[in-house]
DNA sequence: GTGAAAGCGCTAACAA
DNA sequence: TTGTTAGCGCTTTCAC
C-alpha cells in the first residue's frame, strides 16, 4: 500500500471514553447507544446519561471496529470501465442509491477498460470485505469473477456478459435490439446495410452482429462482411469505419451504429462526404442519449433501460445477500425500444 | 444499520491459518508477508515457506483488521449531488482515479441533491473513518463542512461554493465566464438579453448573475431584473422560463443560459415560438458537453474544465494527507473558455 | 531469527 | 440492571 506512510487520522471519542464519562462500563454504553435498552431493561437514566455523554462527546462509532467485531462490513463494491461515460455513470448511480437506501455504503472503482486492474481492483474489494460486488466487466476475461463468487461473494455482471456462464448476470436484449434495428431498415427498402461494431469478442457486439445476420437471412438477403466495420464505441471508430465503408462500398444506403458516439462519428463522415441524412443515406443507432432529440436530424435509436440495469443489478445482489444462495434464473435481458426519428428514410429509388 | 440482520461474510484464510500451515508464529508471517524480512533477518526459507502458504490458501489480508491496528483505512470519500450528471460523474472519476493511483479506494455516496442526506452520508463516511472528502455540496449549506474540516479531516468543496469561507474550495470561474459571454453578445450589437439561471443561492449562479450585471453597467446598459428567470439547472426550468421570457418581452434579441439542459429547453421553447436561431435568437450557454457540436445549431458555449476540478481537488486533499495541514490557498478558480460555434448572431437589425 | 503478548474499538456470552 | 471477559485479524514492541 503506497499509501503507507501518511499521517493516521485524528482518533475520535471512543466508546470507552462514552462509558467512562457517563460512569458505566463500556457494555452498558454500547448496549445504551444500540437500542438495547429495553432488552436488557437499562435504567432510564443510565441510558439518558450515556446517551448524553456520547451526544457531548460528539461520539461516532467506528465502523472499522465495528465491522471487525461483527463480521460485517456494509461495504458493497462497484468497477466499471468509465465512470466518466453516462452509461456506466447511471448505472452506477442506480447501484450507489440502491446500496444507499439499503444502509450499505458503495466502493466505487474505475477499470479504465483494463482487464488487468480490474483483477487488481476485485482483489482489493475482497481484501476490504465488501459483501457484494458489481462489475461492468472491460469483458474479454471472466475467471476471476466466477472466482470471487465461487469464495461465496455475492456478485453480478452487468452489460458486457458471457455466455453460457454461471455468472449472475444482466445485459440488454441486444439480439432483439438489433433484430429491430434491421427490421426497421429493411422495412424502409434498405438492402446494402454497413454496420459500425464495437469492441470485438465482447457479447453486446456479438449478439447486435447476430441479430445483423439472422434479420438478413430470414429477408433472403447474403450478409456481406466487407460491410462491418470498427472495432471500438468511440466517435474516432466511428468516424473512421464509417469513412472506410462510404468509400468502397458507395452503394451503401443505410449506417446500423452500435453506439451513440459511433454514430457521430459517422455524421461527421457522412458530412465529409457530402451525404445528408437521410435523403442520402439513412442512420441508426443503438443506445439514446437525451442529447439525440435535438441534433440536426433527430437521431432513430434503439434505447437501452439504463437505470434499470442498474436497478436489477442491485436487487439481484440483495436478494443473494439475504438468502445466501446466488438466484436460479442466472441471464437477466432487459428490453430494449426502437425509438423511431428523423434519421431513418426510405431508400432513394 | 439496516443492514445489520444479513448473513455474515464467508471467513477467508486469516494470518494465523498462513502461520500454522507454515509453522511459524503470526508476526513472522506477517512480517515475511509485508517485505519486512530484511529489516527482521527472517531466513529465506521461512520466507518462501510462508509465502508459499499463504499463496495456497489464498490469504487476503483482511483490511478491516489491519485499517483498526494501524488506524488508518485507506479510504477516501466522495459525495455528489447527481452521479448521473455526465459533470458529477466527470469529477468522480477523477477523483476516483487519483485516489486508486494513490492507493486508496473511493467510497462514492450520491446525496440525490439534499442538504438532508448529504449530512448523514458526511456523517456515515466520517464513522467509516474516511482519511479525506472530496464533496460536490448541494450548495446551501456548509457548517457540516466546516465541521468536518475543524475535527481534522482533509476536506475540499467542488463546484457549488461558499463566498468569504475557510473551506479549502475548487470552482470555475463563473465571474470570467458569465462576462465572456455578455462581452460576446454586446459585441454582437445585443441589448436586450435574457438570462436563464440556475439554482439561487448557490454561488455559480450568484456570480454568473453578478458578471451579467457588471458587463452591463460598464457598458452602460441598465440591467432589468424582468430578464432574468428560472430556479434550476433543468431542461423543463429552461423551457419554462424562455417561454416565459420570450413572451413577457419579445424584443429580447438574445439568451443566456447557465446550464446545457437550460438551453435545450430554450431550444424547444424557440421552437415553438417559431423563432429561428441565431437569426431571431441568439443561444449561449455555461457548460459544454460534446454532443451541441452536432446540434441542428451547433451551441457557443461557455466550457468548465471539468476533469480539471475534479483532478484539482484530488491534488488538494492529497496535499493535505501528506502535510497534514490545510493549504494556504482556499479558494482555487479553474479557468473556462469561450467556445464560438453557430447560435450566436449578430442582432437583427 | 523468531515468538509471546498487548491492543486498535467494538459487541456478546456469561456472570453476578 | 450492570460489569467482566474474550475475541474479531492484524501489527509491533519487547524479550529471548
Amino acid at each position: 500500500m503506497p499509501a503507507q506512510k501518511l499521517k493516521k487520522t485524528r482518533a475520535n471519542s471512543t466508546l470507552s471514553d462514552v462509558a467512562k464519562a457517563a460512569g458505566v462500563s463500556a457494555s452498558t454504553a454500547s448496549r445504551a447507544l444500540n437500542g438495547l435498552a429495553q432488552k436488557y431493561r437499562i435504567s432510564e437514566t443510565t441510558e439518558r446519561l450515556v446517551k448524553e455523554s456520547a451526544e457531548r462527546l460528539g461520539f461516532r462509532p467506528s465502523q472499522v471496529a465495528r465491522s471487525l467485531r461483527l463480521q460485517r462490513t456494509g461495504l458493497l463494491g462497484i468497477v466499471v470501465p468509465d465512470l466518466a461515460n453516462p452509461f456506466f455513470s447511471a448505472i452506477a448511480r442506480e447501484v450507489t442509491v440502491a446500496a444507499e437506501l439499503g444502509g450499505f455504503s458503495a466502493i466505487l472503482a474505475d477499470s479504465g477498460g483494463s482487464v488487468k486492474k480490474e483483477r487488481e481492483l476485485i482483489d482489493q474489494l475482497q481484501a476490504r470485505h465488501v459483501e457484494s460486488l458489481v462489475v461492468c466487466p472491460v469483458g474479454l476475461e471472466f475467471d476471476h469473477l466466477a472466482g470471487a463468487m465461487q469464495r461465496g461473494l455475492p456478485l453480478v455482471a452487468v452489460d458486457r456478459c458471457q455466455a453460457n456462464s454461471s455468472l449472475v448476470q444482466v445485459t440488454s436484449d441486444h439480439l432483439a435490439g438489433a433484430k429491430l434495428a434491421m427490421q426497421l431498415l429493411l422495412e424502409n427498402g434498405h438492402r446494402r446495410i454497413g454496420v459500425l461494431q464495437g469492441l470485438p469478442g465482447t457479447l453486446p457486439t456479438e449478439l447486435r452482429r447476430q441479430g445483423v445476420r439472422e434479420t438478413l437471412a430470414q429477408a433472403g438477403i447474403p450478409f456481406d462482411p466487407q460491410l462491418v466495420a470498427g472495432d471500438q464505441f468511440s466517435e474516432q471508430a466511428g468516424y473512421h469505419s464509417a469513412r472506410e465503408l462510404l468509400t468502397t462500398s458507395p452503394d451503401l444506403t443505410a449506417l446500423f451504429a452500435m453506439s451513440t458516439p459511433n454514430a457521430f462519428g459517422a455524421c461527421r463522415a457522412a458530412s465529409e462526404l457530402g451525404l445528408r441524412i437521410p435523403q442520402d443515406l439513412s442512420l441508426l443507432c443503438f443506445d439514446d442519449v437525451a442529447f439525440v432529440e435535438f441534433m440536426k436530424v433527430p437521431l432513430t435509436t434503439i434505447a437501452q433501460d439504463v437505470p434499470e440495469l442498474g436497478r436489477r443489478a442491485a436487487k439481484l445482489v440483495t436478494e443473494q445477500m439475504q438468502t445466501g444462495n446466488p438466484p436460479r434464473k442466472k441471464m437477466h435481458k432487459i428490453p430494449v425500444k426502437l425509438m423511431s426519428r428523423a434519421s431513418v428514410g426510405k431508400v432513394p429509388s
